[in-house]
DNA sequence: CGGCATCCTGTATGATACTG
DNA sequence: CAGTATCATACAGGATGCCG
């Protein structure tokens, strides 16, 4: 990369202590975290699922909701359906919604380089199938993952 | 996320412990590979620097170096400045570079929903601001971190 | 079933010290 | 400068058990 003004100074760019990324970081700071938002954008609401799915154990993925639920990724929503007691459900924010090509990009990469199984998943929209891109920001595709199909293409 | 065909049995699905973003995340698996990657796409190739700019420790730079170096993200090569003494210097492989949109993902993420100090980076190619989307895979776009200029907004 | 407190183990990290 | 080995600490993860 180059920067401009020229990278003379780096204490004046915020890519040291300050950078976004380690922020970041600090809030998905742990694998369950990670999963657990897979398991997001996946469709699981339901905490036993998470257990379940991600892999983990129960506190870690209690620990894991509740760091999400305080960064803002995650929101916790009671729910009843007829003749069952009261649950809480986890829901995908706004902001957790912006991490999809955060997640995208990840099983992509580990897709392309780190195969070594059965064919990775097709992410499509509208039959056409989706990648993660570094494009210019005016083209803005924002595909929301409400809008995604994941095919499963045979081995 | 909706599935075809439908999620009836998980199991069929590479989406528990097969997935790939729980791979790549054993290979990424510390903050200090990350912040090591940050500064690889930022042009940092000598130890030292690293060290000085990630904020981690030697030790810690030195098992992520080794860290991505085997995961093939990551390429030691030796080189001699005239009248220095024989080095080594670290450098993004093909790889590594396709990990450009998970990178630049996470830094946008947290500058938009973290952001409290200054101004974010704004990442350029050919004057125009990029970001980091969610697009059908045929409009390609692939810009490479070399490509991308990095501008630094006043306050 | 849903969720959390407790305890124990494994791992990530930093300080220190040492080698080329 | 460019690393690496060793050790001590902090934190993530699982097992267990308890409570609504």
């Amino acid at each position: 990369m180059k920067f401009e003004p020229s990278l003379s100074d780096r204490s004046q760019w915020s890519i040291g202590e300050g950078c976004s990324m380690t922020k970041v970081l600090n809030v998905l700071s742990t694998k369950t975290a990670f999963q657990v938002l897979r398991e997001l954008f996946f469709g699981t609401v339901r905490f036993d699922d998470f257990v379940d799915r991600t892999e983990s154990s129960a506190p870690a993925v209690s620990r894991a909701l509740k760091q999400l639920e305080t960064a803002g990724i995650v929101a916790r929503e009671p729910y009843q359906e007829p003749g069952q007691r009261a649950r809480d459900r986890y829901r995908l924010t706004n902001a957790g919604e912006d991490l999809l090509p955060a997640f995208l990009s990840l099983v992509q990469w580990g897709d392309k380089h780190l195969h070594d199984g059965p064919p990775p998943l097709v992410f499509e929209e509208a039959g056409r199938a989706l990648a993660v891109q570094v494009a210019p920001a005016d083209a803005a595709a924002r595909t929301r993952s409400d809008d995604i199909t994941v095919r499963r293409p045979g081995r």
